[in-house]
DNA sequence: CTTGACTCCGTATCATGGTACGGACCCCAT
DNA sequence: ATGGGGTCCGTACCATGATACGGAGTCAAG
């Protein structure tokens, strides 16, 4: 059972070996054991889960340092319940801000579909007068010479 | 009627004056007509939901490149519907993607809530092992020496 | 016990997204 | 008409998040 050196866990988590050691540096991943000290590092199966949630995350938005503060949320006996909570809490609020803004760009990406037949008539469409607009489905602006049919 | 200089804008968008010019450099916003050569620029009031509309997208772990696809996202007579419209699907997959993740993630900061009770039993559990587990609320590790009732 | 792929570490370099600087120029209220 | 704040532009600098380099050390298959 070949040992889960940084290269394959690289290939695993799909990052470069460099972004491994990066992270650890950062704090993100903790540096595993080594079988002899000057050996290569042997790491535990869950670090590529975690390195997929750390890349997942900063795709939502999230910079390491935040990232560094969701991995940190941990409910047990050692940690201060009340302050886990309370920073769990604000994480929270902060997701569903974020859910609520993707949902809105998401509406206007689907009227903006809907604006854009494979021919027919074309109304004058952009995102931002999707947004703006939010209720009439966004009218059209002077802008136009005649629309083709 | 005070115009629209790049001060005002600033202050109501939100964002430093440097930033509007450095978005105008990267053909974010484009750079508004000046009463006269040399003159100062002057801007349309729409151009603060722009600025306002890139900072959330950034936000929501869009690049600036992206974000420029975004707005120039539009159906009117002189784009090629079909291409728009296949952009606009991709973004939105991409989007619905996201929503997916934060939903995921905030499943789980609401688990790790309910798990850090004001006081009480406490059960381990981090965001890792709730977004890992996803039925079982979150079983404790080893690691516990004695639950602080 | 060699050989070749992999790893280690420190340091340098890169791309992105700003932020700061400074000297000249514009504007308009007094 | 003038003074002071705002603006203009080019360029320099900064932080973040990687990514590359290179020489030495490690490991395992043959």
């Amino acid at each position: 059972m070949t040992a889960m050196t940084i290269g394959r866990l690289a290939r695993k988590a799909r990052v470069g070996v460099e972004t491994i050691r990066f992270y650890e540096r950062k704090g993100l991943i903790e540096q595993p054991r080594r079988p002899r000290d000057g050996g290569y590092r042997v790491y535990p199966e869950e670090t590529a889960h975690r390195i997929r949630f750390i890349r997942q995350a900063q795709e939502l938005g999230f910079s390491l340092r935040e990232v560094q503060d969701l991995l940190s949320l941990r409910a047990d006996p050692e940690s201060d319940s009340a302050d886990v909570r309370e920073r769990a809490a604000a994480k929270l609020a902060e997701v569903k801000r974020k859910i609520t803004e993707l949902e809105r760009i998401r509406a206007a990406l689907e009227d903006l579909i809907a604006a854009c037949p494979g021919r027919g008539a074309l109304r004058n469409c952009s995102i931002m007068e999707t947004l703006r607009a939010g209720e009439e489905t966004c009218e059209n602006r002077p802008g136009g010479e005649g629309l083709r049919s």
